[in-house]
DNA sequence: TTATATTGTGTATAAAGTACACACAATAAA
DNA sequence: TTTATTGTGTGTACTTTATACACAATATAA
């Protein structure tokens, strides 16, 4: 136990928890919402899936960190990151007093492949999920609501298609997020009068994105700074 | 030096960073809204206006330490509190590298002393502040910009009322809060409409609390149930 | 050709937001 | 007593947005 403990060589005059930093990432296969999840190497909960993340390390920002797990693990970078929670129930995990904080991520057409304390990383639809790991189907809940409600406004969002889509795109995207189906003609016509006031979304006069369906749909590209003047000029309204 | 390495008795394998919780707390005094600041007593920023807040301890969780030590440094003791973000440059702090979860609380009308490590503590209307300590600043705006998201759909935010409140009051609140005069006749409309729907606001018979005004403004109270499930249903809609 | 699936457009109606006129009651000043 | 001021409640006209649903256009498959 001496040299277990000559290995402790970081000494505070104060407790401190353990600090980690875990990653929900979502990406859009172009019909469902996707979570990218991995499948623990050791105990604790080995065997179960979880959250890309891990342990802080000294000089880093908590989303460095989770960035960085993210990538050593699963080897996926994504386009966009956001904070979601932080988790610190002081039994959250088994061992000791761990917090978590947990970021949301947005990743366009990327696949992962397991490293280091992965066994497996896979995608999995978020409406069918195995069972998870610590706290994360709370936190997998919070991130869920978090995108039901910032997906209104948030550009972001728009990292999850392609930089051509078309309409019917943007509807199924909703439509996974909300697991709910809209009426396409509706979100359409307010996609297109919105786009008219506020230039959000432009057309596209030559698709290079050609895809074969029954009816050649039409393809936009977002315009983010229409997106961002449209939010500050509506900061609010009746 | 020795003796100072001696109280380092808290030892560990990898390397933690302190971790901090802090507490933005607003109060109405119906017609302004104002958030308590504690004059730091001791270095660093020493004499700057500051959250409350301090570090974490053991076995406990980041909302309980945030409002442990408000009650610590402030005796205030908020009626709501919910996880704001988590601030973690590794320069945030000049002595070491100190993470620190926010949390936002609403107060009614509790008045501030100071104890502990504030030399004071106060109430500022949040369109007057002074300078802040450490990245405060960053803290503040970032706690306004999610007030003026959630205040249309959290019913948290009544309780910054009264439970027997006005139109005019609610008005006043949304005023401040985006610090832009609303129409008081659309925004009574509003809720009076709103109300007839969702029940979410119900009219007070006999009000308990009679102002001297020029014209005696009708009094109502809030619903909560009647709330919740209007979310529930309404989580969206084209 | 015919059937089917997908996309685009249109129309009618309801609901909600916005701008603004005006009436009423209490208080203070003339 | 009259008059002005202020905060409050009600009403009206207009614009915008949401909802339900009909129907046409186009490509694929039988």
């Amino acid at each position: 136990m001496k040299g277990n403990d000559s290995e402790k060589s970081y000494c505070y005059r104060y407790w401190r928890p353990a600090v980690a930093a875990d990653n929900a990432v979502f990406r859009f296969d172009g019909k469902n919402l996707q979570i990218l999840l991995v499948r623990r190497k050791n105990d604790p909960y080995k065997g179960k899936w979880a959250f890309p993340g891990g342990f802080m390390e000294e000089g880093e920002t908590l989303q460095q960190a989770a960035l960085r797990e993210l990538k050593e693990e699963t080897g996926v970078v994504p386009e966009f990151t956001r904070e979601l929670c932080s988790q610190s129930d002081p039994h959250r995990d088994p061992r000791e007093q761990v917090i978590s904080v947990v970021f949301y991520s947005f990743a366009h057409n990327q696949t992962a492949t397991a490293n280091d304390d992965a066994a497996e990383a896979q995608w999995f639809n978020i409406y069918e999920l195995p069972e998870l790991a610590f706290d994360h189907a709370e936190i997998f809940q919070k991130a869920i609501d978090m995108i039901r409600l910032t997906i209104r406004f948030d550009p972001a969002f728009f990292c999850l298609l392609d930089s051509e889509f078309t309409l019917p795109d943007l509807c199924r995207l909703w439509s996974s997020a909300f697991n709910k189906k809209f009426d396409r003609r509706n979100f359409q016509k307010h996609w297109t009068t919105f786009s008219l006031l506020t230039n959000i979304i432009e057309p596209v006069d030559s698709p290079s994105n050609t895809k074969t369906s029954p009816r050649a749909p039409k393809f936009y590209k977002f315009n983010r700074e229409s997106y961002i003047k449209f939010r500050k000029k509506n900061r609010f309204h009746f």
